[in-house]
DNA sequence: GGCATGTTTCGATTAGGGTCGAAGGATGAA
DNA sequence: TTCATCCTTCGACCCTAATCGAAACATGCC
């Protein structure tokens, strides 16, 4: 007994209600100012400083200068994948924001995680690439077929400037308990749907709005071939 | 902004050391009375029982009376799966246990994540039941295929027996960083381990140790037929 | 340099919760 | 019924940590 990694420093890390609100902030992958960060936890900027460098201690966040800001961004997609896990489990046992806004509807449909798509559009594509042979499995791994790399040029994504990043990590929903395609692929595809006018990330929010046309193509997109 | 689940309770009720400690103990997957969970978590029994009370409410565990024992196990196996993804962040961001004790090698090679096999052995069984083509992926779910059935009835497992549970759920060892066989087969296979008499489970802990022959016999059946 | 903006440090306050001692049920055994 | 065991409730203590006001530090702009 007692071995293995300790847990609960880095649970008490999250579980503080500000600091939450600041990493669930950041789960839209995108980098925000300790200014920003703290309008969002409803904190002042004193006591946000004060999260912040301990959220960035215990390894959860990178700051990086810029001028006289300072951005955060989540140190790695793993860890919104467990935040996404948390939400997950919040929602199956009841621990509902109690003040649960108009916007949900519209987060459940499709949203960001971290830097590729989420929520049912995110796990229509993952299934849609599956089923079109586009991915397929191998043990444990994603891996992109013949087939799904005729795609991707097509799709006008380059490959060779993607990396050797994983294809696919984790991620399960906490909307629909179903993984969904993550890594550099899912963010390239992503990338691209914006590049197409298909969809827009809305302003100060993870929500991805997609145009009825783009909505119409992205559907001819997942339908199996 | 504020939408979503709130992870913070939740993480907070993880976060204190008492409690996680508990949490620890039953991975394990057997239930343990709260005088067990007391002295697992080194406080009072008036101090467990508040925190068992605050776990149960907040739908991680699920108490049984039993006689005058009152027996605590996880509410699910996705809370297991919740605090694995934990462990293996906190095993990367450096969230060591200062006192790390002797049977971690051990920890590391095989041990009960729930009900099922992990560490080492448990994902070198994943990856073997997938090369000799036991078990497919299809799409998002894992299953077993006819070849597979086979296998099952003659390695003693009855199928008919294990019901409708998910074959596999995703459950992510913080020592291999790999996912390993959870869900009933899961359990059926680690449980026929144990009547073979390859590997017995160690008291009070949550090391599976295999028999020198038993393993030789494992590694036969994991081995690429 | 002088000023504005963004961030941190310091200090003090306060609230929340973890802790245990003591007493109060509840259950099974004799 | 009486006793022993297991668990919970109550009350009090104490300590951590979250919070903010005030002031200091850092950086960029004029």
């Amino acid at each position: 007994m007692k071995s293995g990694p300790d847990i609960a420093p880095l649970a008490a890390l999250i579980g503080d209600p500000a600091r939450a609100n600041m990493l669930t902030a950041l789960i839209g992958g995108e980098a925000l100012t300790a200014g920003e960060l703290a309008r969002e936890a409803g904190v002042t900027a004193q006591t946000a400083s004060s999260h912040l460098a301990r959220l960035a201690a215990g390894g959860l966040i990178a700051p990086r200068r810029q001028g006289r800001h300072i951005y955060y961004a989540l140190a790695g997609s793993d860890i919104a994948a467990l935040l996404e896990k948390l939400m997950h489990l919040a929602e199956r046992t009841g621990h509902r924001r109690t003040r649960t806004g108009p916007a949900e509807p519209a987060l459940r449909k499709a949203r960001v995680c971290y830097d590729h798509l989420a929520g049912e559009l995110g796990v229509a594509l993952f299934d849609g690439l599956i089923a079109r042979r586009i991915l397929a499995r191998r043990g444990d791994v994603l891996v992109l077929t013949r087939k799904g790399e005729d795609f991707a040029q097509k799709f006008g994504i380059d490959l060779a400037a993607l990396g050797r990043r994983a294809l696919c990590k984790d991620c399960l929903d906490w909307s629909v308990r179903r993984s969904h395609l993550a890594g550099a692929l899912g963010a390239a595809l992503l990338n691209r749907f914006y590049e197409l006018g298909w969809a827009r990330r809305e302003k100060n929010s993870r929500i991805v709005r997609f145009t009825p046309p783009g909505l119409r193509a992205f559907e001819r997109l997942v339908a199996a071939a």
